[in-house]
DNA sequence: ATGTAAATGTAGCAATGGCTACGGATCATG
DNA sequence: CATGATCCGTAGCCATTGCTACATTTACAT
C-alpha cells in the first residue's frame, strides 16, 4: 500500500492543527451567517450556534484573532477581518454545493443538512469541481 | 437557574467525543488492514500508518482497549477484538463505497484517496445509501 | 549466553476544546 | 442614575492528541 513510512514535514501538524483549521472554517462561517441574519454577531450567539459555553467561544475568538480572521474587542460584537471574510465566503459556497450535491444526489434535506457540515471539510478542490459538474 | 436556551442532552459531546470516534474508526480500520498485509500489527507499524510517533499510538491503544475495540499485551502485537473487528469492517466497507464513489464522480484517484479519508467519518446512513445507489 | 538494536512503555510538556464558578462590564428600565 | 439582567472575561479543571527524552523489554546474532 501506499500510506506507510513517510518523512512528516513538519513535526506536529495531523489532526490537532486539522482540527484547528475546521474550527476556523466553521467560526468564520457562523459568524457571516450571524452577522447576516441579526446584524451584529456577540460571543453567546456563537455560543448558542455551536452548543458550547460562551468560554469556549471566548477561547476560540481570542485565537482566531490571532490568526487575523475574525476582530472584536472585550464586551463587543465579533466581526470579520478582511482574511476572515473572505474565508468565509469560500467556505460557504463550498458548503452550499456540498448541500446541492447531496440533495441532487437523492439524499432528504434533513441528513443532507447534518452530513455536509462534516463533509464540507474534507472536499478538496478536486471534489469540488465534480459535484460543480454533477450539479450541471 | 435553568439553562434558558437550548438543553443539551448531554453535557459534553461535541466536538471532543466526535474527534474520539473518528479516531477510533481510524484505529480500527488501520490494524484490519495492516493485520491483513502483514500477518501482525505492531504499535510502530500504526505510528508509521498515521505518521505520527509510537508514544501516540500506545496512548491511543491503550483507550480503544478500555473501550473494547483493541486487545495486546505489553510489547506484542495489537489485535481487534470481536467489537472492533466488527466495527472495522463497517468502516472499511463505507470508505471503500466512498471511494469508488468519488472516482466515479470523476475525481482522480490521488484526491479520492485523500478525500475519501475525511469523508467517510461524516457519511451517514442515508447518503451512504445514496452512494450506493450511484454506484450502479 | 550475552549484548546490542529495535520495539514499547513512561514521564512530562504543549495546544485545542470541553466545562463550572466567579466577577466585572454593559445596557435597559424604572 | 441606579439597579438588575445579561453578556463576557478569567481562573482553573479535564480529555484528547501531538511531541521529546528516557527507561524497559524483546529478539536476534554472535
Amino acid at each position: 500500500m501506499e500510506k506507510k513510512v513517510k518523512a512528516r514535514s513538519v513535526p506536529f501538524s495531523q489532526t490537532r492543527s486539522r482540527h484547528a483549521s475546521e474550527t476556523a472554517e466553521d467560526y468564520v462561517e457562523a459568524v457571516m451567517e450571524l452577522v447576516e441574519e441579526k446584524g451584529e454577531c456577540r460571543v453567546l450567539d456563537l455560543a448558542r450556534y455551536f452548543n458550547v459555553s460562551h468560554v469556549t467561544v471566548s477561547r476560540i475568538v481570542k485565537r482566531l484573532q490571532e490568526e487575523d480572521l475574525l476582530y472584536s474587542k472585550p464586551y463587543k460584537p465579533v466581526e470579520l477581518t478582511a482574511k476572515g471574510s473572505k474565508l468565509a465566503k469560500r467556505v460557504k459556497e463550498r458548503h452550499l454545493i456540498v448541500l446541492a450535491f447531496l440533495i441532487k444526489l437523492g439524499v432528504d434535506k434533513v441528513n443532507a443538512d447534518i452530513d455536509s457540515e462534516g463533509i464540507e471539510h474534507h472536499v478538496g478542490s478536486k471534489t469540488l469541481a465534480a459535484m460543480k459538474k454533477f450539479l450541471k
